[in-house]
DNA sequence: GCGGTAATGTGGTCAGACCACAGAGAGGCG
DNA sequence: CGCCTCTCTGTGGTCTGACCACATTACCGC
């Protein structure tokens, strides 16, 4: 592994299968601006015989990229038909998480853990935004206190409050992970429903946790917006027996220690900053 | 929205595609124990006729659980033939994130302030841990001392590096997070050699980060490890114009500000739980 | 017994065909 | 002249059959 020659070029050749090699020139032309949100791919046909390569490899590379969230297909003919690049990492990022959490590569402790690091990010970061748009979370939260809800309905709705945190992030990369963490222990979610004896107390107390998240982010105290999602995540999962000790997580548990205090704190609207 | 009817059952039939229902057929297996790590997947054409679709059906869906990193296929015959399931995430992710990143789908912004937090809760949670496992990240930052590095071979290790910390956690959801990020940026980490003018200075400057990031976590100082981590990653991308401003990411200059003390805090024992 | 060779079963690929679908255009009708 | 309908065309979605490369396995001759 030095430096200059000693390779002898052992197989520059592109061993790769077909349907790599398809991939790789959709993502090289993605790199060199060829391809931008908004384009159509060439159709199948074309792409197969331009690139030397049979219909059913390309197919098999269209559907990667369909997988991992980059291109939307259509039937039909006209300017919405076929596949056009679109970038939605959401769907993506939830398969991949939902598969692997299914395939036992990933273990849900860690993708609790992940979503307790990132999400008292989220709030954090957003508590401290000049003037982030919080509507969509308030509107999540007023529709919770339905009394009609489902708990399936209900934690939905969790669900989707969670999401659109991150959204008010502006982070896209969170967000997309966010929601895929969030989806791919949605199942163990549910199943933990079995094991709570009193869902309306339960459903009252998320309730009451969510508003004060989103207090605290609304009044700019990040410290206690992180220590109160930190109690708010651990405290489902352990209630629910999901994750069997509650990750202590070091640097949340620093701020819940931390002297600022948990009651109502300046409220300051903190407007203009940008 | 709202409760209980209202849908009139939209439509339950499984409009799926057909290389869908071969996904959903073995996300279903996964999840209910009938297909394990290390078992084959059914032969194609024996799927095909199974499912009653076509194999080049199948095989777009057997396309896509190996972009996804859940099995790995393999030409001939044997014991070692065929689609066996792997669940290798970290491929999956990175080809996920840097498509992703490709398509605009995820700006280079979100990915580094992803990057900086999730590696601070991650130096954070391994200095606090009981016995990390720090060889390996050792061993790289011992062959990074070489001389004879080109910038290129110098950043691969550093990037190991960062992954080998996460690795140390035992986190895999954050450790596959990260190798993705990293990888999905690869490019512009590396058209920022460009603008560097004494690579030298730079790279002996990064060598003293690792060390200096190592060592707290050695120590057991969470604190003073965020702190140096954050700094190092954004010291590079600031260096290299990659990213314009640079975040400060509230909860990690909170944390260097806070008044607690860089002492021990935290260490929580968290021994036996594997 | 042993070595070499054929058979077998797997994924990888290609070619061709057909279908469903949706827009575009030509044509007819009022 | 305008509107409506109907065909035409191009797209993705699917299936079938065929062939290849490959690695193991079984068999056969020695």
């Amino acid at each position: 592994m030095s430096s200059t020659d000693a390779v002898t070029i052992p197989a520059p050749v592109d061993d790769l299968r077909a349907w790599q090699s398809v991939l790789a020139h959709v993502e090289a032309q993605l790199l060199d601006g060829t391809l931008s949100p908004g384009d159509h791919l060439p159709p199948e046909r074309t792409l197969a015989a331009d690139l030397g390569v049979g219909r059913s490899s390309v197919r098999e590379a269209v559907r990667v990229l369909e997988a991992m969230g980059l291109i939307r297909t259509q039937t039909g003919s006209g300017p919405s038909a076929g596949a056009i690049i679109v970038a939605t990492p959401q769907g993506a990022m939830s398969a991949l998480l939902r598969l692997q959490v299914a395939a036992q590569g990933f273990r849900v402790r860690d993708v609790v853990k992940t979503r307790l690091v990132l999400e008292a990010a989220v709030v954090a970061d957003v508590a401290g935004a000049a003037s982030p748009d919080l509507e969509p979370s308030e509107r999540l939260l007023d529709a919770m206190d339905s009394s009609e809800l489902t708990p399936q309905e209900f934690l939905a709705l969790d669900a989707a409050f969670h999401v659109s945190l991150a959204a008010a992030s502006g982070n896209e990369v969170v967000t997309a992970m966010m929601a895929g963490l969030r989806s791919s222990i949605e199942g163990y979610v549910q199943a933990g429903l079995a094991v709570i004896d009193d869902w309306e107390a339960t459903a009252a107390r998320l309730r009451e946790e969510h508003r004060g998240i989103l207090a605290a982010i609304v009044a700019g105290d990040a410290f206690t917006a992180r220590a109160r999602v930190h109690s708010h995540i651990t405290g489902y999962y352990t209630q629910t027996a999901l994750v069997t000790e509650a990750p202590p997580t070091p640097e949340t548990t620093a701020v819940v220690a931390a002297p600022t205090g948990t009651g109502h704190i300046a409220l300051s609207r903190r407007t203009a900053e940008q």
